[in-house]
Order: structure tokens, then C-alpha cells, then sequence
DNA sequence: AGCTTCGTCTACCAATTGGTAGAGAGATGT
DNA sequence: ACATCTCTCTACCAATTGGTAGACGAAGCT
């Protein structure tokens, strides 16, 4: 069997925690009872609670970075199948864990350094949509527009969408496995038609 | 002069905080200290945090139903300049007070009550918008799909690009009076794309 | 005048928070 | 055999949390 070590197991944890209550919300006390340990030995590995937040954040960007980069270079060339292909990529690990998505929405309420940190993390993938959307929309193969806020807007539908489980089931959607096909169906629909030219 | 009640002033300081900085961040001793008094006086208002959490999503909820209402109604009878007339109308509010639209999306992490509770306020908000798509959908005047869905993906859409300011930086956007109004476009012609037939 | 209600206050309290100090068990290298 | 290093632990601590009890002044009612 693979026995991950304690800090693996404290940063997933953590991750799905800070995810999904928020990190103010969740002391260390917690992680550490979840985990199986005590709070000391998350102190040991991280040694305060931003320190922590710093490794969380670091883990969930670099997952997602590997996911959305496989994603685009194993997709065709059309744009809008590379689009396709990414949001499906993105879509099974956002459900299966919302935490991982909403963690990087979380970043908002932290400090101006952590958020700048992230960033930093973040830039080349941001760096490389833009480029790629600016590069298609000159093509005329997207919709024209400002491939900056296009990509910040198509991230806040997707982040948007899989982060606000209340907003679904306000409308009465239900998380069961054909729900979960029906709105992946129509996020792709959804979005080929606000990117299509 | 108006000399707003004590009540109404906690209502605004805790919406303010709880949409930021999240409802678990914020303690009531922080909220009693910007609105200018001792946390007991807030107790007095509010027996406890969770009946002024309850207030406040409330409020917020009944003053974003005012201007979605309003400007639903107001507006012309093509669907998508309705749309866009509503978008238009949420914008201002949301950007001036990004804890508004933060705030409805905190929900997902208060427990099952208080959604449940803020579900019962919104629902005939959101009941209209629906049966208003699927109309609309059914004439051809915009593109089908799940009329649910699609309205949680709107939504998803707005909320998510006026409550990350952090996506919005990642991309160089800067939050100033051109740069409002562009991202107001460009958010307004996405919608329109992806809700256009 | 006297009594009550309203709004805010001071004084506490038990529980929880992030964090420090340092002991002790096991493995490893010499 | 011994010293060192790695990891987890117990024992504390000061600060902050949401909340209770009740005093105090101002205003209104009788």
C-alpha cells in the first residue's frame, strides 16, 4: 500500500476544508483531528497557519495547471474544441472536489501577498489563454472581444458554476451522476456559444 | 439629516464584512467596533450572530430583488435587451458593494437552514426567470437549451466575475471608472453571445 | 412624581484560537 | 554503543470568540 506521508495528508485535508468553509473558518485543531493527528504535528510541518495556507494554495494551482495543460495540448485545433476539451477536463476534478476550484476563489479574502503569490503561480497559463484567445479571435475563428476579460469571464462561469452548489439546486438541479452529464452538456453549450464568433 | 437607526447601520457594517471577508471571518466585536458601539449592543439587535447573519441575507436579498425588478420591468420587450437591461442594473450595485453579490454567494457554506431559508426569499425571483426563458427559448428568440441551467450559468457568470476581483487583476484589468465600463461591455456581450439563438 | 420600557453600557465567562517549549520514541549513521 | 536526526507527542499560554447578567440613564406613560 502507498502510506502517503502526514504532509501530503494534512495538505489534502486542508485543501478540502479550506475549499469548502473557508480558511478563516476552520481552525488547526480541525485539520489536525482529521487528519489523525495532533495539532502540533501540523505545526511541526507547517509551521503557522499562513504557511499552510501558502502550501494548500501552491498544491491545488499546480494540480490544476497539470490538468488544464494536458487538457489543451491533447485537444484538436479548432479553438472551440480546445475550449471544449479543457472544460471538460477541468470539470470531473472540480466536482468531485469543489474545494479545489473554490479554494482559488477563497484567495480574494487573503492577503495582498498570498493573492500575489498565487498569482505569480497562475501567470504563464493565464498568460498563454490570453495569447491563444487573442491569436483566434484575430483568425475570426472566436467571437471578437477583449481576450483578457473573455478569459476572466469564461473562468468566472466555470469557477462560478462549480463552486455555488446552492445556486444550482435553486433552480432544483440535483448532483446525482445524470445531473452531472446534463450540466456539463450545457456549461459546454453554454460557453461555444459566448466564444464562437 | 437621516440618523439611520442602530440596526439599520449593523445591518450595513455586517453585510459589508460577511460579503468580503466571509461570515466565519468576522467577528461581532469587529462589526460592533465600525459601527461605533459595544458588541452587546449588536447582541441586543440580534440575540445572536446567526439571527444577524439571517438579517442580513435578508436585506441583501430583498435589495438586489428590488433592482433586478425594477429593471426586468423596465426594460424592452427583446429578451436579450432585457437581459442586458438587467445586467446593467445589477452591475452598479455589485461593483459599488461587491459584498452583495459576495455575500449571496457565501450562502453555500452556512448550514442547510440558513440556505434553505435565503431560498424562500429568492425563489420567486428566480422561479419567474426561468418560465421567462423557457418562453422565450420555446418563441426562438433565444438559444435552447435548459432553461435552469442556463439561468444558473448567467448568474454564475455575473457573480463570478464581479465577486473575483483577483481573476480580474490576474489578467490586468484594473478597477477603474474605463475599466468598469469596458468589462461591463465585454460582460454584457458575452451574455448576449451565449444567450443569442 | 413614580413606574416601565428602551437602548446602551460594564463586567464576566467558558470555549476555542494560533502558537511556544520541550519531552520522548524510533530510526540512522558512526 | 552512542550521538544525532526525524517525527509526534503532552503541557501550556495569551488572545479572541460568542454569549449571559445585570446596572444605568433617558424617555414616555399614568
Amino acid at each position: 500500500m502507498t502510506e502517503r506521508s502526514t504532509r501530503e495528508r494534512i495538505l489534502d485535508v486542508a485543501l478540502d476544508l479550506f475549499g469548502t468553509r473557508g480558511v478563516d473558518a476552520v481552525s488547526l485543531d480541525e485539520i489536525a483531528r482529521e487528519v489523525g493527528v495532533r495539532k502540533q504535528t501540523v505545526l511541526y510541518w507547517f509551521p503557522s497557519k499562513d504557511a499552510l495556507v501558502d502550501g494548500v494554495l501552491e498544491a491545488a494551482a499546480a494540480e490544476l495547471a497539470v490538468v488544464i495543460d494536458a487538457a489543451a495540448r491533447a485537444a484538436p485545433d479548432d479553438p472551440l474544441d480546445r475550449v471544449d476539451a479543457v472544460v471538460r477536463a477541468v470539470f470531473r476534478p472540480a466536482v468531485r472536489r469543489p474545494a479545489l476550484l473554490g479554494l482559488v476563489r477563497e484567495v480574494s479574502r487573503l492577503g495582498p501577498d498570498q493573492a500575489e503569490r498565487l498569482r505569480r503561480h497562475v501567470e504563464p497559463l493565464v498568460d498563454r489563454a490570453v495569447s491563444y484567445l487573442s491569436i483566434e479571435m484575430d483568425a475570426g475563428r472566436l467571437r471578437q472581444g477583449d481576450p483578457a476579460l473573455v478569459a476572466a469571464l469564461s473562468y468566472a462561469t466555470v469557477t462560478g458554476i462549480a463552486t455555488e452548489p446552492e445556486a444550482l439546486r435553486a433552480v432544483g438541479w440535483t448532483p446525482d451522476a445524470p445531473g452531472l452529464r446534463h450540466l456539463r452538456d450545457e456549461l459546454r453549450s453554454y460557453l461555444r456559444a459566448a466564444l464562437a464568433p
